[in-house]
DNA sequence: TCACTATATCAGCATATGCTAATATAAACA
DNA sequence: TGTTTATATTAGCATATGCTGATATAGTGA
């Protein structure tokens, strides 16, 4: 038997959906699963411009899926999972494949990831 | 603790959860998830037209969301339970709520559904 | 201060989406 | 058979979405 979830609004859950829906978006979403990730690593990881990783982080933050912190010159991104959409949020990437291989092909590269 | 979910292709994952990204999508689903619906049910409850009703049901079917089964002159559509979509769907209708008033509502107006 | 790096924002474009109105299809029934 | 009812499909439109390229903002460090 599964645990009682929170209900949310209709309009906030199809909301929350419609924001994962998106390839890109869900697949960050599922690397913040496991690591905050600044925005350089999401810009080494996907073949998008930095303006398109920066505008979907921007959806993420303003439905409050995602919450940044800067540290030094870098903006890092991490789950909310203080937000009442949280546990939906989770439950749905329990359904996700992990997107691990995407860290490590980059290192494999050689493109290693070095926001530290 | 919650049970293992079967995990689905991230593009599959994606394509369910913008499906379901949708207000009028959603509460169609949640519906199901108590009663199978004929057309006419929807067409009754939600405020836009009979085609804009009919391709959203497309829409669900053409992903395996939904099935439908001809009864007579009515066509009903259900949750289709047998999907490796369905654990997923069924996850995220915990959270949403209940759309019963939806028919009561109805009822109420004397707009009583009859599609038996 | 100036240059460099990280990130955000803006404008513009191509494509996707949800809707309506009109029409087609199919079952039911006189 | 012809009419009515239920549903699907099509065309067309307005708006939303995701992207790029250009530019703005902000921290860092010489």
């Amino acid at each position: 038997m599964e645990t009682q979830a929170t209900q949310l609004e209709l309009e906030k859950a199809a909301s929350v959906l419609k924001l994962l829906g998106d390839k890109t978006r869900l697949s960050m979403v599922k690397l913040l699963e496991k690591n905050d990730c600044c925005v350089c690593e999401f810009v080494a990881i996907f073949d998008i411009s930095q303006s398109a990783i920066s505008q979907h982080l921007r959806k993420l933050k303003d439905l409050g899926v995602v919450k940044e912190k800067r540290k030094g010159q870098w903006i890092f991104y991490s789950l909310n999972r203080e937000s009442e959409l949280y546990a939906l949020v989770e439950n749905i990437l329990r359904f996700v494949p992990d997107q691990d291989e995407r860290i490590s092909e980059l290192e494999k590269q050689g493109l290693r990831i070095s926001c530290e």
